[in-house]
DNA sequence: ACCGCCGGGTGCC
DNA sequence: ACCGCCGGGTGCC
């Protein structure tokens, strides 16, 4: 190994933290400053990643210390690097050891004995964060000088110092312009060049200064690299919008290109990183990939499946010529294979090929529907019959065969075996590609797809749309409890669909996750987002998948926090990131301390890596999509006298108790009961029947006895799951299935929270707030219970409510005008939406319904049955607001009628756009009904609030727990006038 | 000389 | 390590 004499003091940042080479993972968990549910309503649950720890650091000081023993490792660093001390508390030598690693975790030496010992204390405790850098790194034989910088938390400079002072060290304070960005004017000695003091000193950025220039990051659509547009392959049906063409060409561009990634220059015969100051000789590996973060309906999708055929291999597109000049030979191929099938197997192999070669749109999805009706096996039990015949056909067929989801086609589609395909795709192939495809038998050539549940169908209908029939693709939905777990069959598929959910389960059962033993050409992310925390097992399931190429779709990008673009960086594999302690102490601690070079360096990363549009950005002068109109109109509702009778005797009730809890100063610890009065009074609004479904409040409880702190904990869970948040478990980030409540008051899936006791057995502490979890007190919901209270409702008599009566009055005048127009009723409690069945009914209308509790197979049929515009097609879909994901397309509908305000505006939102989107021919009219005199208006009131909040929400410092706190308790004065 | 000084052996934690 | 430190050899000027 080799080291470079001569480097630019671009960022000397002297900050970290003392995260080993991987970290103190722990760290990353959230803060634990109250338990979750007491905020998820309110603040979104993103907030909470976000108040972070080392955020709140300052420096106290630097100090100048040795690296010694360096002959004994091979660890080597240039003058100036960064370095990372670790501790060694297993050395045998000593305890208080602290090694020293360079940027690439490769260790240099130690920190002398007399040092560590007072290092070690101060790490172990916490004190501090110890952050290193070696001036002279390069050409030292035995040992080398490390410059070290002290961040910690003001509450621990003192006692930092007095352990300092202790053992006879003095740290050299900080300069008092700012303690971040550190100029290291330590040069002049012999190993090296010496250094000038800046000439500018560190600026500090307004917070509008970093919002300014954080919405410069995306706006840099003019980049030749950007606009340069690129045809898809003859493949794709589809005609490409503008944006589209763009999009492909620039991550076709980004797979193909063999630049250094950002950050990367050439120097002599080594590789440099010019933030770190690291070099080595081998050349850095760019990221084959990106993050595609255009806003939704933009045709994320529709442009990856353009890059999955495009740049099929070797930069070159799926050859369709031949496939169709040798139509014919194939079909003879497909029969051949057909017979011999026949000859050793069932009658479910014969009838794939039939069906294959004649089958319709309809059929061909039905079947893939099949395959995917199955929720993962653990959670349900397997389907009998499917089950049979899958087996079946596995036995009967050696270990070729393997079953292949055809994709839908508008004419035809096809179900046949992956060795057929192979087959025929060979014989139609060029010698070179011919000779290629036998040594390929190392060269990946499957792209898998990851997306959540809710959008696998959508990735199945939209590869049918957009890939022209007579193209044949190997694609396999690896779903449902009969997936072929086979590694050998899957890497010879074209394209592997599969969920999240069922990776990480794979993930889960040790040695037994074929996803994992793959090297895939291209693994995308579909709503990337969703591996954000990076503590769940989801999320190492997918960082330890192998692939050359690596791509994020996502929606809602980066905007939350920095700490997202890490866990995205770290699946892209970018160097020196896949090591927290280097996004934090060159860019994640720079930026939100407001430092200009933090923020140009998270500027060119994002540039280089991630390609953002908006509904309003532009192409060519013209926007991106023109869609039409969307106008939110708010409906105000007045109670009659009986329903405003009941909401003031619940309100007035409430409020002395509320009243109460704020004079002792325990609203906070009474959360629950505030929550469950303002959920009572929201259901109120709706219609006086959900208010029976509501969890009464117990008064305050005692709960010693364990049946009365099951009965507490039940009923805590209960009110969280029915209080129309969205409640999502902490670990897959997914909405909870099975939920289950921890001692601590935490809602998690079961599978989730037992996998993570597994995994941290016999010490398993809660993902949340770390307190001590135990598998065996665990609560689970009593789905009997649940099931009581709708019962419950449906025995009453119906009777209407001053909303039902608005809405009837509106959907009754909208079907007067314009029969055609189909409409979204969308509440939060799904109760309600059964309510608003009777007098559908009695009306006349029909509709359909989606919601949370349905099964997949039921959403996609009435997604399917709605969106079908025929005759007697329904007008209505009674939707629960956060039924379905991001990829939900209701575009058929052009009204909706927001039956009560959310939380969060942001779910109103994303609700809306589900049907003005991509595809929305006429003006979306929203109608919100909001109850006059009621929480309602005043759920607008802070929706706005929050609304403000989000707009300015980057880059600065979060708010800390006590911040929230305080909002918290003007928010529930505002909801119930206190 | 229970010192100083010399110079060889030696070397992380 | 062109150091520090150790411990043996040595001892007026």
């Amino acid at each position: 190994m080799s080291w470079m004499f001569k480097r630019d003091p671009v960022w000397k940042y002297l900050q970290t933290v003392q995260y080993g080479a991987h970290g103190n993972v722990s760290r990353l968990s959230y803060p634990t400053f109250f338990p979750r549910f007491e905020f998820q309503d309110i603040i979104p649950p993103d907030d909470f990643l976000t108040s972070d720890e080392e955020l709140d650091s300052v420096l106290f000081g630097t100090l100048r210390g040795h690296v010694v023993g360096l002959r004994y490792y091979t660890g080597v660093v240039n003058n100036n690097e960064m370095v990372a001390l670790q501790r060694e508390p297993d050395n045998p030598y000593d305890k208080n050891a602290i090694k020293v690693n360079n940027v690439n975790g490769n260790q240099v030496g130690h920190v002398k004995k007399d040092l560590a010992a007072v290092l070690a204390y101060i790490m172990d405790n916490k004190l501090a964060q110890v952050e290193g850098v070696v001036p002279f790194g390069a050409n030292n034989a035995f040992t080398m000088p490390l410059h070290m910088a002290f961040w910690g938390r003001e509450e621990n400079r003192k006692v930092v110092l007095d352990q300092l002072k202790k053992h006879g060290f003095k740290l050299i304070p900080p300069p008092k312009t700012l303690g971040f960005s550190l100029e290291s004017n330590w040069g002049s000695g012999r190993a090296g060049p010496s250094y000038s003091m800046p000439v500018h000193a560190a600026v500090q950025m307004t917070t509008e200064q970093l919002k300014t220039e954080f919405d410069k990051l995306f706006e840099d659509l003019k980049e030749d690299d950007k606009t340069h547009e690129m045809e898809p392959a003859e493949a794709i049906e589809t005609l490409l919008l503008p944006h589209q063409k763009q999009a492909l060409a620039w991550m076709v561009s980004r797979e193909n290109s063999e630049d250094l990634p950002p950050f990367w220059e050439q120097r002599n015969d080594l590789y440099y990183n010019t933030i770190t100051n690291f070099s080595e000789k081998d050349r850095p590996e760019n990221v084959h990939g990106g993050i595609l973060a255009d806003d939704m309906g933009l045709g994320k999708t529709l442009t990856a499946i353009a890059v999955i055929l495009t740049n099929f291999h070797d930069g070159t597109p799926l050859p369709v010529e031949r496939i169709k000049k040798n139509q014919l030979k194939k079909e003879c191929n497909v029969n051949n294979d057909s017979v011999k099938l026949e000859g050793n197997t069932s009658e479910k192999a014969d009838g794939l090929i039939k069906e294959g070669s004649r089958c319709s749109k309809e059929s061909s999805i039905s079947d893939i529907k099949e395959k995917n009706k199955y929720p993962m096996s653990e959670f349900s039990s397997s389907r009998p019959k499917r089950r049979k015949t899958a087996d079946k056909y596995i036995e009967s067929s050696d270990s070729e065969e393997f079953e292949t989801t055809e994709l839908p086609q508008k004419t035809k589609g096809k179900l046949k075996n992956a060795k057929s395909e192979t087959k025929s795709r060979g014989k139609g192939l060029s010698a070179v590609e011919e000779s290629k495809k036998t040594d390929l038998g190392e060269k990946p050539r499957t792209t898998l797809i990851i997306c959540p549940l809710s959008v696998l169908s959508n990735w199945i209908d939209q590869f049918g749309q957009h890939i022209k029939s007579e193209v044949h693709l190997n694609f396999y939905v690896y779903y449902g409890p009969d997936r072929i777990r086979d590694p050998a069959l899957l890497s010879k598929q074209d394209i592997v669909l599969t969920t999240y959910n069922i990776l990480t389960h794979d993930y889960g059962t040790k040695g037994d996750s074929p996803l994992h033993s793959i090297r895939w050409l291209r693994v995308i992310l579909d709503e990337g987002h969703a591996i954000r925390n990076p503590n769940a097992q989801q999320t190492k399931a997918v960082l330890d998948l192998e692939a050359e190429r690596r791509w994020v779709l996502t929606g809602t990008p980066i905007q939350n926090s920095l700490k997202d673009l890490w866990s995205l960086l770290s699946f892209l594999k970018l160097k020196p990131f896949l090591d927290r302690e280097w996004w934090l102490r060159t860019i994640q601690r720079p930026v939100t301390l407001g430092d200009e070079g933090g923020l140009r360096r998270l500027q060119s990363l994002i540039k280089n890596i991630t390609l953002r549009r908006t509904k309003t950005s532009k192409v060519k002068g013209k926007p991106v999509l023109e869609l039409p109109e969307r106008k939110v109109f708010i409906q105000h509702i007045t109670l009659s006298d009986e329903e405003r009778k009941i909401y003031q005797s619940v309100k007035n009730e409430g409020r002395a108790t509320i009243g109460r809890y704020f004079n002792e100063g325990t609203v906070l610890a009474h959360y629950a009961d505030v929550l469950g009065l303002l959920l009572r009074l929201r259901q109120i609004c709706c219609h006086t029947h959900l208010l029976t479904s509501a969890v009464s409040s117990s008064g305050p409880t005692g709960n010693d006895t364990p049946e009365e702190l099951r009965k507490t904990l039940i009923r805590k869970m209960k009110l969280i799951l029915s209080s129309g948040s969205d409640e999502e478990c902490a670990v897959c980030l997914d909405s909870l299935t099975v939920p289950v409540i921890t001692h601590c008051a935490h809602v998690f899936c079961k599978p989730c929270i037992c996998q993570v006791i597994q995994n941290e057995q016999p010490n398993a502490k809660c993902p949340l707030c770390r307190n001590n979890i135990d598998g065996n007190n665990l609560l689970e919901c009593p789905p009997e219970e649940l099931a009581s209270n709708t019962e419950k409702n449906t025995n009453m008599e119906w009777t209407s409510s001053s909303k039902i009566n608005a809405l009837m009055h509106a959907l009754i005048d909208l079907r007067t005008k314009n029969p055609n127009i189909k409409s979204l009723v969308v509440s939060q409690f799904t109760t309600f939406l059964s309510l608003i069945e009777t007098p559908l009914k009695a009306s006349g209308f029909v509709f359909t319904r989606l919601d949370g509790s349905m099964a997949q197979k039921k959403r996609v049929e009435s997604i399917q049955c709605f969106q079908n515009t025929a005759a007697g097609s329904p007008t209505i879909m009674l939707l629960s607001l956060k039924a379905g994901g991001v990829g939900l397309n209701l575009s058929a509908a052009s009204r909706v009628f927001l039956m009560d305000p959310a939380w969060n505006p942001a779910a109103e939102d994303q609700c809306f756009d589900r049907c003005h989107r991509l595809g929305q021919k006429q003006e979306v009219i929203i109608t919100k009904f909001i109850v006059k005199d009621s929480v309602e208006e005043n759920m607008l009131k802070i929706q706005n609030t929050k609304r403000e909040l989000a707009a300015g929400a980057f880059g600065t410092k979060k708010p800390n727990a006590n911040d929230m706190k305080q909002a918290k308790i003007n928010e529930i004065k505002t909801l119930i006038d206190l």
